[in-house]
RNA sequence: GCGCUUGUAGCUCAGUUGGAUAGAGCAACGGCCUUCUAAGCCGUGGGUCGCAGGUUCGACUCCUGCCAAGCGCGCCA
């Protein structure tokens, strides 16, 4: 059950009634103040002017027309000509039991499923991951989470960067140390400092650089030993992987990742095909695209460069064998990049190339989730001290050690392995909740200070929602499910509508796949359970009924939270 | 030069197809713990929505121009 929806297409039947025509939008939206009721109807003066009436008059008479006293105790019009739409309590007890009873919370799953192909994360295999694929990594993560619980069906593509130059490098330093291969391994632990010492030798040494460089010739012919140290490198570095997403809890494995590699073997007949649909040019000895709807400097079309003069590949290459694999054998209908907003343009290229060259049909939906650049509390690029890229299980480590001073000074009441446990759990959803809870578009400033000063909207206050209502039932030791709701406070009427307005949070958060949505619905949820909880004794009362109605009440935001919070891959807790 | 993104309170950010008096949190100030977890609640102060025009009953939102910042623009990914 959708509220927005309902009033919506309620509205916009007494508009139609009313003679306006039919595809005049209702504008359905919660209301702004509470004098104003819970939903608001805009769509009227917009209707009026269409038909050259008077708002007021038309409002009357839509007013008419429509049919809303099922769920609505009250409707009325207010200044220009919005209607103010009042709720019943009672329908909204009924709609919230049915809630308690369903496992997807009383929201419907959608009426047409499309396969969605989500390509997030994304990390380059030569290095350790490192903050620049935390937010592609986690805001990815909970669109996908969302987009299932809506019931598409998602298939997650982790399209690794396994292929390239800097192999040759990196496979010619394993080379040298074949000899003794405990320090190999030794040495594959630290991944950062592996590639830092290979290039160190590329840079400085020509008979190693030239070595690398025979690597590379090598590793693209196919030769054994030289594939055999690759994907031993290969299976190290994603287990490397393997070890954030787990304690990230992001919901990607080994069977999401589809390399670069793996499309080695299209690239050539990429090009044959990007060749007969009459798309490609020779410029300077390299194969390229131009197409009008790019140009740079003087009006210059822009080439998009898919061979080189040596005859390499790039990665636009791969990217447009990668497209054609996500339509042909995934079948996707829609498919979401959640990439860095600098591989904007490149992106487009590759997009209209691919449609252009009918790798995928018109229909398919080819969208750019870019994302901004994180940047540290003097608004440049996040470095460490020393100026180097921040590891990301540093920073996941740090962010677990500082939630831990904190716990520890909160609650030393509990006991050590318990401490250890909320300081993990707080401390990895602080981070994501800080970048999940911004918009995906701008820059973010990260910021350990306000991420687990956990005041105002963080993570930490949500779990701190969550724990709170736990800590009530631990008390309570019963709780009647099938109690009636009384809905008489003002605080009780606020948390029972806003418990039911996940559902339209949910469509615009897939529509534009914007988690901070989600985060700033779960924001105001815990905040208008804090102000029930404040202001409503429950266990308290002696009144029996009313006990049971909030228990209830608690227990429904409870859920809610949960849910919503494990849509983001946040975990709750019961005692923090 | 061209293109993309951004510009809202001292700071960090919301603001959903144009709607009523532009909202939170932090910071500042003032209240509330013998009472369900004070990691909380209630309240006060704080704004030229970058600037200037335009569109209209109505603009933070749409259009145009300008200013500022970041990023991108041929053989890395």
């Amino acid at each position: 059950m959708n509220i927005r929806q309902l009033i919506d297409s309620r509205v916009s039947q007494a508009l139609t009634d009313a003679g306006v025509p039919n595809d005049t939008p209702a504008v359905i939206k919660p209301s702004n103040r509470p004098v104003f009721g819970d939903y608001q109807a805009n769509g009227i003066m917009g209707a009026a002017k269409k038909i050259k009436t008077n708002p007021r008059e038309l409002a009357a008479k839509v007013l008419d027309c429509l049919v809303l006293s099922d769920i609505a105790e009250k409707v009325e019009i207010a200044g220009p000509g919005f209607l103010n739409i009042h709720l019943k309590p009672e329908w909204l007890s009924q709609q919230l039991d049915q809630t308690l009873d369903s496992k997807t919370l009383n929201i419907e799953q959608v009426k047409t499923p499309q396969t969605i192909v989500v390509d997030y994360s994304g990390p380059n295999l030569a290095k350790e991951m490192h903050v620049g694929h935390l937010r592609s990594t986690i805001i990815g993560d909970a669109i996908v989470r969302v987009l299932e619980f809506r019931g598409h069906q998602v298939i997650r593509q982790n399209h690794v960067g396994d292929w390239g130059t800097q192999f040759g490098m990196l496979i010619a330093h394993m080379n040298s140390l074949q000899s003794s291969s405990d320090e190999l391994s030794m040495k594959l632990s630290d991944l950062e400092a592996f590639y830092r010492e290979a290039k160190k030798r590329f840079d400085d040494a020509p008979d190693f650089a030239e070595a690398a460089r025979d690597y590379v010739v090598k590793l693209q012919s196919g030769d054994p030993e030289c594939h055999r140290l690759w994907q031993q490198f290969i299976d190290i570095s994603l287990q490397h992987c393997d070890d954030i997403y787990a304690r990230l809890n992001v919901s990607l494995n080994r069977e999401h990742v589809m390399p670069e590699s793996a499309y080695n073997n299209d690239l050539k007949q990429v090009i044959t095909d990007l060749g007969t649909a009459d798309l490609l040019t020779e410029d300077q000895g390299a194969k390229c695209v131009f197409l009008e709807d790019f140009k740079g400097k003087d009006d210059k079309i822009l080439p998009t460069i898919v061979q080189k003069s040596d005859g390499g590949y790039l990665y636009a290459t791969t990217d447009l064998a990668a497209l054609r694999y996500r339509h042909q054998t995934l079948h996707a209908n829609r498919i979401l990049y959640f990439v860095d907003a600098r591989q904007s343009l490149h992106l487009n290229q590759v997009f209209t190339i691919a449609k252009k060259a009918h790798f995928v049909p018109e229909a398919t939906q080819l969208e750019h989730l870019a994302f901004g650049t994180m940047m540290g509390k003097d608004g440049k690029p996040f470095k460490t001290r020393a100026g180097g890229t921040v590891k990301l299980i540093e920073l996941l480590k740090e962010a677990e050690q500082r939630a831990l001073a904190l716990v520890n000074q909160k609650n030393p009441d509990l006991s050590e392995a318990e401490r250890l446990l909320v300081a993990q759990k707080v401390g990895i959803a602080a981070v994501k909740y800080a970048d999940l809870s911004k918009n995906r578009s701008s820059d973010y400033i990260f910021n350990w200070d306000s991420m687990l000063s956990f005041e105002g909207n963080t993570a930490p206050y949500l779990q701190y929602a969550y724990a709170r209502i736990q800590s009530i039932f631990r008390k309570a030791n019963t709780i009647d499910l099938q109690a009636a709701l009384i809905l008489d406070e003002k605080t009780e009427k606020q948390l029972a509508v806003k418990l039911l307005q996940l559902s339209e949070t949910l469509e615009t958060v897939v529509k534009d796949s914007t988690p901070n949505i989600l985060c700033n619905y779960l924001f105001e949820l815990a905040g208008h359970f804090m102000s029930f909880y404040e202001a409503c004794p429950i266990l308290k009362t002696d009144n029996e009924a009313m006990r049971n109605s909030r228990l209830k009440l608690a227990h429904l935001t409870a859920t809610t939270l949960k849910t919503g919070l494990g849509l983001l891959g946040i975990d709750t807790l019961d005692r923090m």
